[in-house]
Order: C-alpha cells, then sequence, then structure tokens
DNA sequence: TATGAATGAGTGTTCATTCAT
DNA sequence: CATGAATGAACACTCATTCAT
C-alpha cells in the first residue's frame, strides 16, 4: 500500500522519446507510425502506451523541449556581452542551430501554435510550450528594444509586429536554405551556411539605423 | 448510368484537377482522399487511376499549375510601368495572392521542390514546374538587377544569393501572417493584411540604396 | 496448511474486490479493466494476479457475494412475520434492492448462469454461486407453497415451474423500469418505483387466488 | 481473394447484414468483430467499409431489420380474427418468435433504446427504429383498450403502464427460458415451449378479468 | 472508356496477462 | 509478497490502388 514517489521518469521515456526524436527528424512526424518509433526504441508497441497517453503526448513532450533548448539558446545569445549587432548575429545563429536539431518543430513552432494554448482543454505540455513561446517573444522583445535604445535599431518601427515579421523573415530564409541545400550549392557555389549568413546579413538593414549597416 | 458524351480526355482531367484543387484547398492535400476528389468530380474513383497514374500526378500537375500561375502574376506584377518600388509592391502581393489561393502549393514550393528536378526519372511534370520556377527565378533577377541599375538597390549584393535570401524571408512572413492569423489579431491588433504589408515594408530595406528608404 | 500467521490476505482480496464492486457498478464489467481496479484498490496491476487467477474470478466472487446478499435479501423478506401478500411485496422489494445494487450481476445472475454449474471444470466460487442460487429458489418455493396452503396462492399451478416463470417475469420488469426510465418519467409520467410497484401488484394476480386479489 | 462479378444493387450490403446476424445471434454483437463479420461475408474487412460506414450502422440496419419483422408479427397476430384470448396468445408467440429469430436485438430492444432517439444526432436506422417501437406501442396499446371493452382484461389498470409493465414480464419470461433451457429440461422436465406456454398462460391471469380465466 | 467491386497494408489504440526481480 | 516492465493479440477504421468487365 505504500505509495512510491513520482520516480524521476524513467529512462524508458527517455528512450522513446529519442527514438521518436531521431525517426521524426528523418522523416517527418505524421509519417512516423508508432510501430516504427517502438521498432526503433526496442520496445513493442504497446509499451510505448504504457509509457505515454498516445503519439500526440509524445509529439507534445519534444515539443516542448525543443522549446526550452530553444529558449535556452537565446538566452544564451543575449546574455553574452557585445555589442548590438553580436548579439544580433548571436540570436540568429540559436535559432539557425534550433532548426537543424529539430527541423520538424521548427515547422510546428513556425506554423501551428495556436490562439487557445493558454485556455483549457489541451494537455499541459502543449500550454507550457505556449508559454515558453512567449517568454521567448519577450526575451527578443527586449533585445530590439535595447538596440532601438541605444540607436542602433530604427526607432520608426513598432516594436512587437516587428519581431514577428522578423521571425517569419529569419524563419523563412532558414527553412529555405534547408530545403533548397543541393540547389544553393550547384546554382550558387555557396554552402547553406554562407547562404544564410549572408541572408542574416540581409536582413540585418530591414531594421537597423542606415548609419549601423 | 449516365455514360458521358464523348469529350476531349483534356476536359476529364480538367474536371478532375479542378475538383482536387478545390478539396486541397481547403483541406490539405494528405487530407483529401481519392474518394472524396472522385466524389467531387462526379467521377468513380477507378476513373481517376484512367486519367491520372496516381495521387502524386493529380499534385504535380496542380502544383505546375499553380506554378504557371505564379509566373503569370509576376509578370504582370513587373510588366505593370512603375517605379521599382511599385513594382516591388507588385511582387510582394503577387506573392501573397498566390499564398492565398495555393496555400498548400505555397509550401510544396517553398520547401520541397529538390535537386534532382532536371534530371531523369521524376515526371515531366514535376520537370516542368522546376522549369518554370527558374524562369520566375530570371525574372526577379532581371528585376533586381534593375533596381541596381537604377540606383535604388543596394549594389554591394551579389543578386542570386539575395534573391534567394530574399524570397525565402517574402515566404516566411506571409507563411507566419497565415499560420497566426488570430495571434496577430489579438496581440498586435492588426489584421493579416496590415500586418504584412508593414513586413513587406520592413524588409525592403533590407535590399533597398539608404537614401531610398 | 496452517501458513496464515501474517497479513490475512483476504483483506487484500477484499480490498480489491471492493474497488472492482464499485466500479462495476459504475462502468460495468467488460468497461472496467483491470489497470483500473488496481489503481482504485491502490495496488499494482501485477499484484491483482498474485490475489487472483484473472479478471473472470474477481468477477466471479462478486457474483457470489451478490447472490449471497440477495439469498439474506429472500431470507429477511420471508422471516418478518406477516402475511403472504406482506411477504410477497417484501419479496419484490427484495429483488428490486438487490438489481440497484448490483445491476450487473443481476443481468448475469438473470441471464447466464449456466448448465454444467454442479460440474466439474467451472471455478468453485460458480458453482457456490449455483449453490446458493437453488438455495434460493427452495427458499421461494417453500413461500410459494406456504401461499397455496394458504389458500391465498392459485393451487392449479404447478410449483416450480410458476416459481421460474414468475422469476423472469419478476426481473423483466424490474429490468425494463431500470433501462427506460426516462421514458417512463416521460411518457408515463411515473417515477421508476412507482411504475415497478404498479408492475408488482400487477403480477400478483397472475399468482393470486381471485378471492384474494 | 476472387473478384465478384456484378450483382444487384445491395446484394453486397444483405451479404454482409446476413453474415453479420448470424455472428450477432451466437456471440453476440460486441464479442463479434469486423474481421469476424468480413470472413464469414466471404469479403475482405476493408470491404465492408465500401458498404457501410461502421459498425453501428451494421447493427442499426439490423435492429431496424428485426423491429420490422417484430412489429409485422405483431401486425398479423393482432389482425387475425378471433377472440381476445386467442389474439392474446399469438402476441406472445409473435414475440416469442421474435426472441427467437433476434436474440440480442430482443436484449436491446427490451434494453436500450432510449430518451433521445425521436431527437437531432442519431443515426435515421436508430430514430426510424424507435418510431416502429412507438407504433408497436400503439397496436398494443389498442388491443388492450380493445380488451377492457370487451370485458374480458381488467379496468381497473391504466392502459399505458400495464402495457409496458407487461411487455417487461413477457420478456422477462422469454429470456429467462432462453438463457436456462437446459436447467428447465433437467429440472422441470419441461421443453422450453411448454415452459413458455405454461408462462404466458400464467401471466394472462394478471391483466384478465377474473370471470375469464 | 468507365466503373463497381475489392483489398493489402497500414493506423493509433486497448487490455488481460506474464515474469524476473 | 509486490511490482515495474513488457507484450501479443486484438480492435475499429482508412486509403491508395488494382482489375475484370
Amino acid at each position: 500500500m505504500g505509495r512510491r514517489k513520482k520516480e524521476p521518469a524513467g529512462a524508458h521515456r527517455e528512450r522513446i522519446t529519442a527514438a521518436a526524436e531521431k525517426l521524426f527528424s528523418c522523416k517527418g512526424i505524421t509519417a512516423t507510425s508508432m510501430d516504427e518509433i517502438a521498432r526503433e526504441a526496442g520496445y513493442s508497441k504497446a509499451t510505448l502506451y504504457v509509457y505515454f497517453q498516445n503519439k500526440e503526448e509524445i509529439v507534445g513532450i519534444l515539443t516542448l523541449e525543443s522549446m526550452k533548448k530553444l529558449h535556452g539558446y537565446f538566452t544564451a545569445a543575449l546574455q553574452s556581452g557585445g555589442s548590438i549587432r553580436e548579439k544580433y548575429d548571436a540570436v540568429c545563429q540559436a535559432l539557425l542551430r534550433y532548426s537543424e536539431e529539430f527541423p520538424f518543430y521548427f515547422q510546428t513552432v513556425l506554423g501551428g501554435i495556436n490562439i487557445d494554448m493558454e485556455h483549457s482543454k489541451c494537455p499541459k505540455e502543449d500550454r507550457e510550450t505556449f508559454r515558453i513561446g512567449e517568454e521567448i517573444n519577450l526575451l527578443l522583445l527586449q533585445f530590439f528594444k535595447e538596440g532601438v535604445e541605444r540607436n542602433v535599431f530604427r526607432s520608426d518601427l513598432s516594436p512587437l509586429p516587428t519581431l514577428f515579421s522578423f521571425w517569419g523573415a529569419l524563419s523563412g530564409v532558414i527553412q529555405l536554405a534547408a530545403n533548397k541545400e543541393t540547389y544553393i550549392l550547384q546554382e550558387l557555389k555557396q554552402t547553406r551556411k554562407e547562404f544564410i549568413t549572408a541572408g542574416f546579413d540581409m536582413l540585418y538593414r530591414s531594421i537597423a539605423k542606415e548609419e549601423n549597416t
């Protein structure tokens, strides 16, 4: 009868999420079946349902984890003392790194996080993901405002819309670079990294004051 | 029951692709079944396979069609006499319009068109899609060069990489605006159109000469 | 085999059967999983199999227990001194009470108890259930005979078949009342109890002598 | 396996419902899987879903069909000119016959038909089943009233509640007879039919005027 | 040409049960 | 004794695709 304390969620959950993450990265989320995750993790399919309620929960947990990492990357990028421009580069690199580590959540994060996230019905992982997303927005917003105060970023832009537009643009460049890597290499004679770096550079002008470009 | 009159096979194909397009736009490509397409088009499911090898071919054809339309939109946008800025706006609106009319091909076009497109194995529709994509690139490249020549666009940017980066950025803004419409409305107090227009504006600075912003 | 010096294993079994009974009453037998029983009882799922061979055994034990209760109810109903009619009412109320306390065993008891009950293969609980069922039959049979002797019940009916028919009829009325409670309320403007009481009344005439109705 | 030739529309549906009915009768509805129905009908499982939306639809159709038959049996029983008593017997036999042909719908009909049947959401088969059930009620109600008018049935009973009680009692006798057939044979030395007939007889007294018993 | 008929290979999910520790 | 871990077998349902006619 002695109730056990909540154990630090088992190594099983991690093995399973690791397998799922691997497959999701390769083939995408919907194209990955629970059967495949089970096989990859070395369990039977039924075992997955011992540790997770359903596929959605696995996806949700992985999305949350990725979001936490992204938050960490951004925090690190912005805490590094340095010029606004240096921080800008660090932020861009942070998002790039994230997109490489979590290609499919990158899409989800770009695309899917929706309205009622903070409201009732959805699983707590998703709500937490949303909350961290909001924190990230705040982080970047403060950075933008700092840039404006330091006279580096343009002061005629309203911060929040700019932040969102910029986020979209940055993600778009990264996504395109990922999707057309070979094409870029062949036609532009550039590596993906070179291409993206040039893209980040280009986008910098859209928010920087003229004298700082 | 109703045997059709003899019609050019093309008419059947068009009826089918029209039905498919309608459904794809509403529910997405993977969420649309061949059954539904057949019902919508007024044919039996088996008939679809008389006119198309498989679902992929239908998607490919529709992608090609959408690409042709995009080409048309861009051509029109650039032929309209006007300032570079006016053409810039027209080009942006063209892409926006395309993204609204063909939300799912927009993603495909952004994301999926791949390496061996010009090579052997893939269906000729996909190759044609690729070819028109190349033409679009050319179109936009000429516009960019014209802008540079007219001293409106920056001359320190290498044209082709800039074109691609910009394409990615633009698409990213449009995509984000579509995905987060409600969020934007609630948090930014902006309609999607307002948000996107501001985004296009912002991005203009990334390629325009300082004195022209 | 004197080996139960320590914790009475019976206590565990009781906790488990109590949990099972609670859930069976709420959701039905098949809709209740071993997982839920274990959770409700505060044990691990595997532990259930320490104390019970399988789910069937739990059901069997609970059925037996319910049968014992029914036996008790009938005994009490018949021991209360009183007229035949009063005892009749008490017996009916006893069955009604049982059907309310054990809705699912009621169905089992009505429906399922079968042929080879007294023979070899089936678990001893089921055999015991059967035996008590027989005792109940005896009890009711004596009551019927008493009624005949006292000139209250008709003497032209052969006791055993009448008993069974009557048992079926009574159960049928109770069952229908339970299943159509809402319907009865809406169409008949009667509560379930009122309906059932009237039903018991009606059925009384089928066995009572004319001058006693 | 082998492909079928063209057949009159609905032949497939009939083959499938026939197979389903057979299995439902043997093993019960929930214990019968779509796989088994398919095998029994000589189709693949997927084929079932060509002809029926889901398992529920099959059940619903079969329930409706059985209800129609029951309605027919009752109508025939009541149209046969004859005394009230003769009609009474015919009605009882009709229900008995129904219970033999459709043992599981018998249970459903006894038990499950519920409140909102006539309302919005449920499939049209279920609504139709409900409607026919209502018609049956009317039929039997008229019969009861006729019996009262002809001074054969007791006039002190309110018709509708009596009808329902009686329906429950009758069904209960039939059900018990079906479930305990062997037991009855062994202990009562009666065939099921004999037992049931005696039961019907017994129940007749519960509604008949004394002088008519 | 057009289709009615049919299905293999999945999909996520559930659950009673086993067994090493 | 108790359980954490694991699973085989089943479930209802889906869908792109095939083929005889």
